[in-house]
DNA sequence: TCGATTTTTGAATCGGATTCAAAATGCGCG
DNA sequence: CGCGCATTTTGAATCCGATTCAAAAATCGA
């Protein structure tokens, strides 16, 4: 059977460098001018064969996506297993988050236009399938630091919601500021800062609103810092997200 | 001069009834199989003129989504100008959103596609612009609303962020559940609930975070749904938003 | 090596947005 | 009212790009 297992892999090889450069193009010429022919071109592949492997055009976006997201999750892993403090689990979520879209904010685009009622219920079925099935781990990863901080005292047992119900506020949080902040020229940056510290602040007074031990003060912008920036190096080694060197207003 | 200004009534009325005419499709046979050669036709009018209107189709489908903002002025202003406590009229405006997307769920699609870097970027300036002043308005009295907490004293006049960077956290988190709720399947209902709850359970968590006076306390279901039932008639004279009625788990 | 089967190819087709030259209409003036 | 100019409307023609599919090529099994 290595015959047909050659094939196999060679085939599923191809769709990756169909996928590459799909996601070359669109880093190069938008998401707006990406044309099916040109890949295929590009490739040194006749049309018909690009179409062997994705069914329409929104199929391959949607696939393409669903790639991006299984990208992370290693990343997103890393947070979530992490010995520390429950709350600074979730916080590196998010911050893991963060700095994914910063690195790479055409992935965030591509998902926000997949998730699109036009593209989504353009795709096929399957293609949603496997997306659906690459979200759901990073899902539960999540869901277990809830349960973690509920075994763990940090978050009381009587919060009225369940993990899951939980895991989505910070969720709702993050995709509404990223996708604020991606709509260009919607957010007046200058008002509002760096939106990712924003972001963060939002989410430490969500946190602290389900009294999610220990508080923080979002006030103390050192101290704000000071978590992010150790929370990166220690579960990501890195640096974390780049803030835009927008000055912030100076004390009046 | 009233010649010149009939026949500006009068093409401003086309204008209207072009746009009616492609929400109606929209909401007829969805967002994905608008035809601009259909809604010509449907108006008797040639394609031609439709566009003299609008210069592409995405200039007509961010005026579209532009209308729908401005048609929603009116009971957010209801909701911000209410002499009511500060963080009854927060919570207003978000159930006001609420449920305008719980009657047009289409106008949410439009505007979640609207914003997509696809139709956002290939759309003229012109129409951007006008998108973005129509919702200034609403930002304005948000903001507002706000300014008058921190001046009544229910928010601490040195929370760390403007009164926009306030207004921004209930906005992302609305944005945030719409986008998940409104993409098939990814959300399961019967393991969160109905979201619209959900949303307002964060949000209180989120105000509370704020600090936000008066303080109040989510797991009572029981008071959310008094307190939820109470504004929507008092501000908006009208039962409110439907719940979806998926039976909570019965408690064990 | 040969026919059967699978895969690849890309010209042809199709759908739909957009254009634009011609036709119609409106308007001011003698 | 009729005429010529300006404006508006029209819809067939064009263009663009996704998708199809019959023919060609490659692979396979005997």
């Amino acid at each position: 059977m290595s015959t047909k297992d050659r094939r196999q892999r060679e085939r599923a090889e191809r769709e990756q460098r169909f996928l590459d450069k799909a996601q070359e193009l669109i880093q190069r010429d938008g998401l707006l001018s990406l044309q099916m022919s040109r890949i295929a071109e590009e490739c040194d592949y006749a049309i018909g064969t690009l179409y062997q492997h994705f069914a329409s055009k929104e199929d391959l976006l949607v696939t393409l996506a669903t790639r991006n997201c299984l990208s992370r999750v290693d990343l997103l892993e890393r947070a979530a297993r992490w010995q520390g403090p429950t709350r600074e689990r979730m916080l590196a979520i998010a911050l893991a988050d963060l700095m994914v879209i910063r690195a790479q904010p055409e992935h965030f685009r591509l998902e926000q236009f997949v998730w699109t009622d036009v593209i989504w219920g353009a795709a096929s079925a399957q293609a949603r399938q496997r997306s659906l099935e690459a979200s759901a781990p990073l899902g539960i990863l999540v869901d277990g630091i809830v349960e973690d901080a509920i075994a763990a005292g940090d978050l009381r047992a009587d919060i009225c919601l369940s993990p899951q119900a939980v895991t989505i506020g910070p969720w709702m949080l993050s995709l509404g500021l990223h996708t604020l902040t991606h709509v260009e020229s919607l957010l007046e940056a200058h008002v509002l800062g760096d939106p990712y510290r924003l972001l963060m602040k939002h989410l430490h007074f969500l946190l602290n609103g389900y009294g999610w031990q220990p508080l923080f003060n979002p006030a103390d912008d050192t101290a704000l810092d000071a978590l992010n920036t150790r929370l990166c190096k220690d579960i990501f080694n890195s640096p974390g997200p780049q803030p835009d060197r927008i000055p912030s207003r100076p004390p009046p």
